[in-house]
DNA sequence: CCAACGCCTTACCGTACGGTAATGCATTAC
DNA sequence: GTAATGCATTACCGTACGGTAAGGCGTTGG
């Protein structure tokens, strides 16, 4: 990348946000924090077979410097939770613009979602 | 990657458009193409002073195979445009879960743009 | 105090990504 | 028909990213 010159005033901060979202296994742990609300490193670890404590860790410290989660000590653990703030401010301005896209296809979602309760999000 | 034993069954063509997102400068060719509904490849090397007409090519291809932009032929000019379908299907789901973190910072930029005229989408 | 534990940090490696330059294949213009 | 235009494609390069392995520092427990 010779220069930045290409001009990139709007969205600030959002640009670690959306790298950080780019990975895969990233987006899985934000799933997994925001449905068990708080979790430690091994128990993230425990979810992905594949990989190792520093890389998950590695990958926290990209969704910390992100913003979009946040992370406290508790005793000899270090709790993770989704910054639900961070994650707001990274987020709206884009979502703002972009919301009307995917607004038709959320209504169809939600409603074949009325029962079928599977995870089938096309058709 | 050694493999992908991972796993991740979920949001199967999510993955190509989050990358794609990642990047900022494919995220501007969205804003402009948001902005202007259709422009061919020379109207958008025209914006980015430190890319050539080889970059803004490849990635529109990579926002092509995301499947959130579409390409036709007029002429000898490619006009693209953003592909309001594909961009749906690929991130509704993942909004439908995370809409509500960023709903308060939404209504909170919309009430701080009231009258500042910017790009509304809609009402 | 000392050993075990938990997590972060650093070093290192392979691969993919973003960028340019050069080539190819259409389409338009002369 | 031939030349020029417009975009895609390919080859290539530097850098950043995702991953593991090894080391460091604070915390827990005897």
């Amino acid at each position: 990348m010779p220069d930045d010159a290409a001009g990139r005033p709007p969205v600030p901060g959002s640009d670690e946000a959306f790298r950080a979202l780019a990975d895969p296994t990233r987006r899985r742990i934000l799933d997994l924090l925001a449905d068990h609300g708080s979790l430690t490193v091994a128990d993230l670890v425990a979810q992905f077979p594949g990989l190792v404590a520093s890389g998950i860790s590695k990958h926290l410290m990209a969704l910390r410097a992100a913003g979009l989660v946040t992370a406290v000590r508790r005793g000899r653990h270090q709790v993770y939770a989704i910054d639900a703030d961070g994650l707001g401010r990274a987020l709206a301005p884009w979502a703002a613009r972009y919301e009307a896209y995917w607004a038709e296809a959320l209504t169809r979602l939600r409603a074949a979602s009325t029962g079928t309760a599977g995870t089938d999000p096309r058709e």
